[in-house]
DNA sequence: CGAACCCTTGATGGCGATCAAACGCCGTGG
DNA sequence: CCACGGCGTTTGATCGCCATCAAGGGTTCG
């Protein structure tokens, strides 16, 4: 890690408050990467040896069986990645992939371990990130089985709405291709359903997106009453 | 709670390793209480004021969204649920309900919030619950999303039959309509889809399973080749 | 300039939902 | 004790959402 990056790092939320001396040994053992975009950073089904932190970039994890693969979840800077594999001990239950240049810091799993026993922080921290985590997969359970395709869009585009602070317009992240798999469609079918949002208050023209009828989206979406602080 | 109660509640994995200390404070504050079948516990959206465990019985926990409903998960005997809205102090997500008569324990959150910070055991315990809740709604979505019904039913035969030691002759548990829910299909798709597998190795009579070629019905299945420690 | 890939739009097809009806089980009440 | 009604389950027929197949336009990059 170089001297001017430790100070951005240790602002990260799972090691703010951490204390000093773990804080050094932590970084002392971790590295700061590098990855070009597109780049796969680990395989389902491998050990977990390291913490993945994305400090900078996109990554998208992703599962496959027999065939076929789906995009589960994309990982924005400053959220760590497979901690639930680091913290059981366990393979990894999703493939990393990198979708644009992305800097990542990279601890050894074995160390997470032994730190989270000796900091409080860093556990307290650790639980916060896993329960969001896990909320963030209920949610994303609940949408696919009770919302059709079309619903599902916007809801995507209201949450990242509230996500920008509540912006009518913003931009889409990654390839529409990758955002069809993520909400659990075809792109072919993504791309009718921005067609018909169009009547509902939202226009997409390319990555760009502009919420005209917040209301109207909303009638239409039937977004959840409580949401996650994100 | 019962005098007879404690040793027993204090053999569960969560609390296992607790400083007697703490464990006393727990249990002063928390309620041991018996629940009839089919009554909602928590609705989603409430606010998280206990901890649940359930000591004995079977529980549902579901969710629902602009009159559609569905059923997310099952907790059994030894496992708490809802512990990412309580360590977050969030609102519920999902709505819990007995599926048969149940003893659960409930301890106060904001105890368990505060009991967190001072007991590492019970912070190591209650990371491990998370990492594990996490887990299963990852393999819950990949599910979903990458296997078609039939495949789906089958997978879940073969992970009760995991679960129960390898057995090969296994009752199901709850009622058809319920499972129905929690694999993402109606139960008239149930109940053909048991009627399909019985060419590929599984004979379903009423609630009890029969596997009678096991390999066949992993070659149906697609299970993936790493499972979790349950 | 051409090849590859993403995205879009249209046509067709299949999986699973919905609708419908019959059967079995069980609890209630006559 | 039996009749009845309710509900869960099963089986069959139909419908609709979304996947698949197909083709054309746009952009990027070698």
């Amino acid at each position: 890690m170089r001297p001017g990056e430790r100070p951005e790092i240790s602002r990260l939320p799972l090691f703010a408050e951490m204390r000093e001396e773990e804080r050094d040994r932590l970084f002392a053992a971790s590295f700061l990467q590098v990855f070009p975009p597109e780049l796969t950073l680990f395989e389902a089904g491998q050990q977990a040896d390291f913490l993945h932190v994305l400090v900078d970039g996109l990554v998208e994890l992703k599962a496959a069986n027999h065939g076929r693969e789906t995009s589960l979840t994309l990982v924005e800077p400053l959220h760590s990645f497979i901690l639930a594999a680091v913290v059981t001990d366990m393979p990894y239950l999703m493939t990393a992939r990198t979708l644009s240049a992305s800097r990542i810091l990279l601890v050894p799993a074995e160390l997470v371990r032994g730190l989270i026993r000796q900091d409080k922080a860093l556990m307290m921290a650790v639980i916060r990130e896993l329960a969001n985590g896990y909320r963030e997969f209920v949610r994303a359970l609940t949408d696919l089985k009770l919302r059709q395709s079309t619903e599902r869009i916007g809801n995507h585009l209201l949450l990242q709405s509230r996500r920008r602070g509540g912006a009518d317009n913003f931009q889409l992240k990654g390839e529409k291709k990758m955002l069809a798999s993520l909400l659990g469609m075809t792109p072919e079918n993504l791309s009718r359903g921005f067609g018909a949002l169009a009547a509902e208050g939202v226009i997409i023209s390319g990555s760009q997106v502009s919420i005209t009828d917040r209301a109207r989206l909303e009638a239409f979406s039937h977004p959840d009453p409580f949401y996650d602080p994100l």
